[in-house]
DNA sequence: AACACAGTTGCGGGTTCCCGCAACTGTGTT
DNA sequence: AACACAGTTGCGGGAACCCGCAACTGTGTT
């Protein structure tokens, strides 16, 4: 059985080697990627089933990469080991894992028996295994002001600088449905008119909702530049 | 003479207490703080002059806790060390460090022997040492097309959502000037009409000028959290 | 002194945004 | 069947934004 590390930073890898050699001896082989692209091309080349790969890295993310592998073969079992938990990470891996597939979520922060226990649970027994700490984090937003996918899907293009009218095209929705998804998020993101002794005070709702929803980890860079990608690839569809 | 470890990932700070043991004999006690908040007590409590510094890092990042050292005892030296190379970053140390002290900034991906070098010359001989691939980005930022001060502090204002109105108010200009700034943001960081096939399509500014912005390394999630807290203080004091 | 050039300010108007009001659908509850 | 409730759509108007045109300041160059 050969596994595949996917992780830029040399200590994490390190680190990680070992866990895995400790606790998955059925491994006769350990390849090591840098990043998302050279762990696809990797995973390709060596019929890679068994994975473990950073969020985080620069030139291509964790979650891209885990798309584009398990578009190729849909039973690739990979556990995810990460420092944070974003919300945008997490409904970034939900919305793709195939059912065929088992995956995991750990937090570096985790102890070596948590993440020796993940490795053999996910990648040998093909069961799911989620950090505790995260899907507490998933049910914190979820029971108090967590996004619809459609306001999600809203919140993503007006941050990438769609007008309205757009918005209402790439969803399908009128553009009165557009501006109703965009008052939920403002109201659900906490825009707010600044309050000031004397009164209230205008403010820019578009502008304020994107940096609030980077503050609650909506949403962050790496999503928004997937996001980016995917609509060029729209727009170059869509005008053809 | 004491060294204070500013690092939150138990890998690094491993890694890094091994190596300030090796390069600076002269240490007699290293102590460690896991995040900002901690380190600033701690280098309050023992007088620290001598501080190893992360930038990221949970509850509060490296540049709000430098900020706060600095201002209590100038003359101390930090060595930042960090991840990456962003815009940001480098923009809000430039902007705080005091005449009489030195500082560094060492990416984490260097060598041992390039850490070990940095340690002593900052926290030893007072020197200011940077990153050789960091003032390539500096420079490459600085000649094409780097914001300027009034600029930035701009496109701060406008991603914290407040309207041009607001925001002359609190940068001292007209209503006109800041649009001025604004425009000249748009061309900077790139923000045009999305091209498709038959014609170009409007698009909102100001939301695409922040993604770019965080795309570019402009800014990031930490700055603005960061210039968030200096907003509201702003607010209060000039409301009262 | 003449000139270039970058930054500041006012004016005006076309466009987009923000949102109250009101009507209509669909799903689920009692 | 009656009702609640969440989501969708149109209309219309006040506010904010985007920006061309034009004039004025200040700094530095030749």
């Amino acid at each position: 059985m050969k596994l595949l590390l996917v992780e830029d930073d040399k200590f994490h890898a390190d680190y990680l080697k070992k866990a895995a050699m400790e606790a998955l001896p059925e491994v006769t082989e350990i390849l090591h990627a840098l990043d998302g692209r050279e762990g696809e091309k990797q995973a390709r080349r060596h019929s890679i089933t068994a994975v473990v790969m950073d969020l985080q890295m620069k030139e291509r993310n964790g979650i891209d990469a885990a798309r584009t592998i398990w578009a190729e073969r849909p039973q690739t079992r990979i556990l995810f080991w990460s420092n944070y938990s974003d919300e945008a990470y997490l409904r970034g891996i939900a919305r793709i894992v195939p059912d065929e597939s088992s995956y995991g979520y750990v937090l570096k922060t985790a102890t070596r028996e948590r993440l020796n226990l993940a490795l053999r649970a996910v990648l040998l027994e093909a069961q799911i295994v989620v950090d505790q700490q995260i899907h507490k984090v998933q049910h914190q937003t979820r029971t108090h002001d967590t996004l619809t996918d459609s306001e999600y899907a809203v919140l993503i293009d007006m941050s990438l600088g769609l007008s309205d009218k757009l918005i209402a095209k790439r969803q399908g929705m009128s553009l009165r449905t557009v501006q109703n998804r965009l008052l939920s998020l403002y109201d659900k993101l906490g825009v707010d008119s600044l309050e000031s002794s004397p009164d209230d005070i205008a403010i820019n709702k578009r502008t304020r909702a994107i940096t609030r929803a980077l503050s609650l980890r909506a949403i962050n860079t790496e999503s928004l530049e997937s996001a980016e990608r995917d609509l060029q690839r729209w727009l170059h569809r869509s005008s053809s």
